[in-house]
DNA sequence: CCGTCGTGTGAACGCTCGCTAACGTCTCGT
DNA sequence: ACGAGACGTTAGCGAGCGTTCACACGACGG
């Protein structure tokens, strides 16, 4: 019936990229399967040939989000020693994570409660670490504080970078990009 | 059955508190009537003889944060004409509410989505509303910047106001609100 | 040329959920 | 004292959803 032409695992990321779009609006409860199936072309249970279930594929989006993330962070930890460096590093890292992919921002913070218990102990490590990576610049760049204070300042950060899903909508990223990394600099090292 | 004692519209301001914690934690559509009743001490369809819909508890609920919010920006403004302290006085105000009901922020703008039109719409106008006022006053406070990157600055401070759901589980509010406030002065002056 | 595999389909099952219905009880004004 | 109304209960309906099943079909290696 459908000519499948050409490409092999393009079905699979599509589905991925829709079902982001949709958990973005919608959240992981307000989607259902032949929702994103819809979205990508197929209908309601082709999805099980890509993946197990529904709370798999969040899963399989989630651990994808934050490995990307930390990988990327240990890399400029080893590409950048000096600290303020290094901040700048992860601050263009983010921010541009932040303004081009704004769906997977918002589902991260949204849906993680969303996921099995294995999958949501593997992403919340995941995270912590990558946390953690920004809690020892903030140390050493800032002013001296304890570590309940860093640890608020790293969360902030985020929270301030990670504004653009409510934001992006209005404007472009070229122009967002530089204020947000502006003003994240100067919150951190307030 | 039930005894009764007392309180006349104790019930019903449970009945808020319950579903706020819940639809924080599981989302609109993971929270369940028969769970918010279960909270609150009542069994299921009880909700409904204070409240007219699922959909209509959010309603409230919403509405409730966001005029909230806009009275006391406007009473900050009438009583603080000079753009720094008003900048200050809408900070701690922010700062305050974000620390003391973190269950609001989340499902302030996570849970907008689920409302029936009517009411998002007056949730969006009264959060324009308050949005404005924050873009006016950091328009004066800050160096010189375009429209675009008021607003953009504008949601970055919320933003970074609004991490308090994913740090203050950690941290006290008495050790993080003077960061949050110090950073984002420092944010939206850079 | 044919069996297997990968990928799609529509139908159906079982469960959950929002909401209504029918009914009981406590309080309170007249 | 008693009818009304506020507030609670349990039972059940109807819809939607995640998932499984049985089946179809093109691609491809032997």
């Amino acid at each position: 019936m459908e000519l499948m032409a050409g490409a092999p695992t393009r079905r699979r990321d599509q589905i991925l990229v829709e079902a982001a779009r949709l958990f973005a609006r919608h959240g992981f409860h307000g989607t259902s399967i032949d929702g994103i199936g819809a979205a990508a072309g197929v209908s309601g249970p082709a999805i099980y040939r890509h993946f197990p279930s529904k709370e798999g594929l969040l899963a399989e989006m989630l651990v994808g989000i934050s490995e990307y993330l930390l990988d990327g962070a240990r890399a400029i930890i080893t590409a950048h020693p000096d600290p303020g460096e290094r901040l700048t590093a992860l601050i263009d890292f983010q921010v541009d994570f932040a303004l081009h992919r704004p769906e997977l921002i918002t589902v991260q913070d949204r849906d993680l409660a969303s996921l099995p218990d294995d999958s949501r102990r593997r992403v919340r490590a995941l995270q912590r670490a990558y946390v953690e990576v920004w809690e020892d610049v903030i140390a050493r760049v800032g002013p001296p504080r304890s570590t309940d204070e860093v640890r608020t300042a790293a969360h902030a950060a985020f929270g301030l970078m990670n504004s653009t899903p409510r934001s992006a909508s209005h404007t472009s990223p070229q122009v967002a990009g530089p204020v947000l990394a502006t003003m994240v600099r100067a919150a951190v090292a307030a």
